[in-house]
DNA sequence: AAACAGGCCAACCGCCAGTCT
DNA sequence: AAGACTGGCGGTTGGCCTGTT
């Protein structure tokens, strides 16, 4: 049996990052002391070496990757950073009004199935959508004393605050039409090489005129075709929009250090200076920068007037 | 200025399905 | 066919940061 898969399903911990890490961010396992695991943050020289290796290799094997890269990595670990942050095309920042609308139509169709969800706003993970998810939507549930799942609060979301939402991105695109017409993912996809630019919510700054957007639905093939979601299935749900949390700094100030090196990697075929690399978004050159700065949030959304939805609701049950 | 509280999110977990041997 | 291995998923945790008292 590999020892790394061993590990893995030995471990007792539920959860989390380590309680007791050393000066030099390893928490003291048994487990790991024999195999000589490491745990809990990346380090740079680490984001380098599974950069370098997968630049010369490529994804997948992640166990055997981890080994060969010299990484004393769990596969799973290396997978997670890869897929979650060096990946160069992570979409990193304030996640927009549309895809928090589009967060919002998707959960309300799929539920907690991240992943899926995630493969619909492109560049964007399925932990940053969950994060997304469990730290504002249902942070809201719990301040409006009812539950996430219930009608209630799901009705709220789909007669309030969707078009909430989409008469705050109306109102941007009307104020900046520059900015909202090269806004990027979620209204923006491809469908054979096609752009396709989503239209936004048909918003008549009416809630019962609301309509859903279409949505992207992946075909068999690696193709998109484009669907319209029907009022009919349309089950509602409810987000937050205050969200204006700001860009985890922590690590930049590691990468500005490493910055310094002369250190050159390769990535693909070419060679790349590690000066070239920004960590919050990849390589330049390889994507556009995210124009985060151009994100607009919503004020407060949770008012009095949620409450009054809710306890009419509550009178019409 | 210090202590405290709460939010954010990276990284971990167990579980499971698919693939390999 | 069965066990081992791998990768992916959703859920959970806790360190770090920021805002408040």
């Amino acid at each position: 049996m590999d020892h790394h898969q061993k590990i893995e399903v030995d471990s007792g911990r539920g959860g989390g990052r380590g309680v007791d890490y050393t000066k030099n961010n390893q928490e003291i396992r048994e487990e790991d002391i024999v195999m000589d695991l490491r745990r809990g943050p990346w380090t740079v020289e680490e984001d380098f070496t599974l950069i370098n290796f997968i630049a010369h290799h490529g994804e997948g094997r992640w166990n055997s990757l981890a080994r060969c890269a010299g990484l004393k990595r769990t596969g799973k670990s290396c997978r997670l950073r890869w897929l979650n942050y060096l990946r160069p095309d992570v979409r990193r920042g304030n996640i927009t009004l549309e895809e928090q609308l589009l967060i919002l139509e998707l959960h309300s169709r799929w539920g907690n199935r991240w992943s899926k969800i995630a493969q619909h706003l492109p560049g964007r993970t399925d932990n940053e959508i969950k994060n997304y998810w469990r730290t504002r939507v249902q942070k809201h549930a719990k301040q409006l004393k009812c539950d996430v799942n219930s009608k209630q609060f799901k009705d709220t979301m789909k007669y309030l605050w969707m078009p909430r939402l989409a008469e705050r991105i109306q109102a941007a695109a009307a104020s900046n039409p520059a900015t909202a017409s090269s806004s990027g993912p979620p209204t923006t996809t491809y469908i054979q090489n096609q752009e396709i630019q989503h239209p936004l919510p048909n918003m008549n700054h009416h809630m019962s005129d609301y309509t859903p957007i279409p949505f992207i639905e992946k075909t068999n093939s690696l193709n998109y075709s484009a669907t319209s979601a029907s009022s009919d299935n349309y089950s509602s749900d409810l987000t937050d929009g205050c969200y204006n949390f700001p860009i985890n700094q922590s690590n930049n100030q590691d990468y500005s250090q490493v910055n310094q090196s002369t250190n050159q990697m390769c990535y693909g075929e070419s060679t790349i200076n590690p000066t070239n690399y920004d960590f919050h978004h990849g390589f330049q050159g390889f994507q556009e920068v995210d124009q985060q700065n151009n994100t607009q949030w919503m004020d407060n959304p949770w008012n009095i007037e949620d409450v009054c939805f809710l306890q009419q609701l509550n009178n019409d049950m």
